[in-house]
DNA sequence: ACCATTAGTGTATTTTTTACACTTTTTGTG
DNA sequence: CACAAAAAGTGTAAAAAATACACTAATGGT
């Protein structure tokens, strides 16, 4: 036990590890994506994806290490949320923790998930179990977070497929800001910003009309934004 | 040297520092308050106040901590900005960064300042000296917020005096958004939010028509957000 | 054939934002 | 003491944006 303790400063140091808050939308409602702790403290509980980092990694990297080892997911939507430094925040000794929200596409996510990775399960945003550490307080932070930057930045199509319906992506903005808004009016509105292109191609299959798919027009947004406009939904 | 480096850990730990970027705001422009390093590395270079983070002490405690002991404020407004972590951005040894930024009354600041605090400075925002470390990077990153902030939240309030005109508080609106405000739109604006209260005092000995007094409602504030109507200039 | 279901569309009203110019008050100066 | 200088304070009309609202079109299932 001593023999592994072999790093040593003149100052005492915290830990400094990563958690992620991973939201993932199914057409209907958001979800969260949690772990099962397998050790003590809270050994079998739930718990956001994290961990320590490491000295030749920043945060953000260990974020996506984190992404990518622990739960499968890799090349998505990840931002630093805030840094929670709270004396007693974890039982064991001192551990600040960085904490990092990602929107995940679940269909994708389901494809790359499984391996070696931890035991992880998709959870009703509404529906939360009790979780580890202070970790209910970093998730009401994020879904703060979410909601504020939805309507200023386009993140919200990270969490759809690749192609997707107006209606589809308005369900998003409906459980993202819980609220319910006018199809019509939406529509105008997001497609005035000039964002979106509609794809030469329908829905196939459904028992009603079809609706055309449409894509996240990046190049346009980039043009948008550095031109100084705002986008705001 | 040997027998200083008494702490012990499993892993390697980074250092965990707090540094703050203060703004004040003269009346006329924007200011930055910056402290001169008296050690390597940097020595002699402009800063960023900071510091290490003690072990009992949470990041906002660290930096509520710096702000009074090397700089000679307190019972200002202190938010957390980012946390930054590139494995490089101090050449002794790896230090992770996280920033707050505060907004500083300069008239009550040089009342409290002076003891035994670092040589610290104003400067002006437009005309910054080279910094140590990443700071100018952590700057940008401060200045970003503040224009997000300064207006969908009443924190420009903390910049100024308890009373003040509506034409001060024009004038840091037009400092820190970096444009011209219509005088007569602004008010509108401004007074319909009703978190304005007009004293009964005017301002004494100008050489023109006296400006009434204002001063900000917090109560009112708190009230209008807790109804979850969004403040916005 | 028809039922159920959701896509897709336009207009009128209200609210918000913008643009714009003159009078008032006070001190300092000649 | 008249007048100049300086910034305070004030309202309205026009334009733009947000909101409220209801029907027809297309498709697969029964």
């Amino acid at each position: 036990m001593k023999d592994k303790k072999k790093y040593t400063y003149e100052y005492p140091r915290p830990a400094l590890a990563t958690d992620c808050v991973i939201f993932g939308f199914d057409g209907g409602s958001l979800k969260l994506l949690l772990t099962e702790r397998e050790k003590e403290p809270f050994k079998n509980k739930w718990a956001l994806p994290g961990g320590f980092v490491h000295m030749d990694e920043t945060t953000d990297e260990c974020a996506e290490r984190i992404l990518k080892e622990k739960v499968g997911v890799k090349n998505v939507f990840v931002e630093q949320l805030y840094t929670f430094s709270e004396t007693d925040r974890d039982p064991r000794e001192r551990v600040v923790s960085v904490s990092y929200f990602a929107l995940v596409n679940k269909h994708q996510y389901e494809l790359v998930a499984g391996r070696d990775t931890l035991k992880a399960e998709w959870f009703e945003l509404a529906d939360l179990p009790k979780l580890a550490f202070d970790h209910s307080k970093i998730v009401k932070m994020a879904i703060l977070r979410l909601k504020g930057k939805v309507s200023y930045q386009p993140i919200g199509f990270e969490l759809l497929n690749e192609k997707f319906t107006l209606s589809q992506l308005q369900s998003l903005y409906e459980a993202i800001l819980e609220t319910s808004i006018d199809k019509r009016n939406f529509r105008k509105k997001i497609l005035s910003l000039g964002i979106l292109k509609v794809l030469e191609e329908k829905e196939k299959n459904v028992a009603r009309k079809a609706a055309w798919y449409y894509s996240f027009d990046k190049k346009a947004y980039k043009e948008l934004t550095q031109k100084g406009i705002y986008f705001e939904i």
